[in-house]
DNA sequence: CAATAAATTTAGACTTGTCTAAATTTATTG
DNA sequence: CAATAAATTTAGACAAGTCTAAATTTATTG
């Protein structure tokens, strides 16, 4: 088994991968929290273990068994997260803190049984799929909703940004998942854009918009 | 907050303080798997705050931070226990190991949810009360199997022992909580206990009757 | 393309929790 | 009650994970 230190590298190596080829050092230092040297040396140890593949001053890659580490951390964590909003009534900027403790426990047939007992959700509070056992994820095709130009439209799927900040603030817009919208406008001077939901029209920044993801 | 190693120091603490006033560095090094002068660094530690009351060479005692510490990680740990076999399905003998990492999720509020979730159990899948989120034990006047003479009756209520071999074993002669059994014989030799249960006797070495609980 | 800036690594140190071996204290017993 | 045994503590070391400060490598840019 790894360290949790180790879990959380290789957790944090996969959400950076997700948009660069190689994820840095100091990319890793700034999720984590840490000092450079300190994701070094941790590179180091995982690089030895086979984890990641790591050329001094050139980044990192998972290798095959890193990413099935990384990717049923996250199983655990999205399925923990279903499980503190589904079955203990949290709302979805709660959970987040809980499910990183919640992750680390080792039992893969404990979360399969959750799995089952909670009926196999597909998608956790926040809109990410959730892997399957085997670490396949549901194929799911989404934009940001920066990325759009006026008169597309869809529906809320996720979000990136898992703040309780973030997520309030979504919660008051009544921006949460489901919510079909339709690009009213898009601000020239910032960039900022102007929903149309079924009742009215929100304008949220070009940082919200930039967060959002819509199925359409 | 503390670490994991110092929650796991206090709970056992507890744990033995419930057979001596006194605990001594090689019990808990015996319990805790290590040896007597990593307890010693670490009795200083919990010493220095305020968590025990420690005299070297004279063993320890929890002061009453320490113990509520101790009972809450008790109380955790006997939910998730609840959950593991109520809602996951598991059996008796396969959740100690599970609920040992569990207990160290920190959030009250969970477990405060959990438990009502569960609608508030009174007792664990072996038996044992769980404290109320005040630290407050339901009162429960058991008596070792052990201890009792020919023609004594009651429920088979708790064990003391959580080992896999030991429940398995209970759960192959049927001798389950909530069983009832009456004293048939004690042999004089090697105090092996012959139990009366509806149908059968069922004859037990000194060893298993000194793990069994029954309520009179 | 040389000089500076930015990113990364190395060197050496610290904390937590553990260990072995030696020293000390307490308990036991002839 | 002195001698031995048992329990406990101290001393010194080590691994994991982190840090600061210095050195090195890579990138940028005038």
């Amino acid at each position: 088994m790894n360290t949790l230190a180790e879990e959380n590298y290789l957790k944090s190596i996969y959400h950076l991968s997700l948009n660069a080829e190689n994820v840095s050092t100091n990319q890793l230092a700034a999720l984590l929290n840490t000092k450079a040297s300190s994701v070094t040396d941790m590179l180091k140890k995982l690089s030895d273990k086979e984890l990641i593949n790591y050329t001094p001053y050139q980044g990192v890659t998972l290798t095959v068994p890193g990413e099935k580490i990384a990717v049923n951390i996250i199983r655990k964590h999205r399925l923990w997260e279903y499980f503190l909003v589904e079955k203990l009534n949290f709302k979805w900027d709660e959970v987040h803190e809980m499910a990183e403790e919640m992750e680390h426990i080792s039992s893969n047939e404990l979360i399969d049984r959750l799995d089952k007992f909670m009926g196999c959700p597909e998608y956790d509070p926040h809109g990410d799929p959730i892997p399957d056992s085997n670490g396949a994820f549901k194929a799911n095709d989404l934009k940001l909703v920066s990325a759009l130009v006026v008169t597309e439209s869809g529906t809320i799927w996720a979000v990136r940004n898992h703040s309780p900040a973030f997520l309030q603030y979504l919660e008051k817009q009544e921006l949460t998942i489901g919510k079909k919208i339709r690009i009213a406008e898009i601000i020239e001077f910032d960039h900022s854009v102007i929903l149309q939901t079924e009742d009215k029209k929100i304008q949220i920044s070009r940082e919200v918009a930039n967060n959002l993801l819509i199925s359409i």
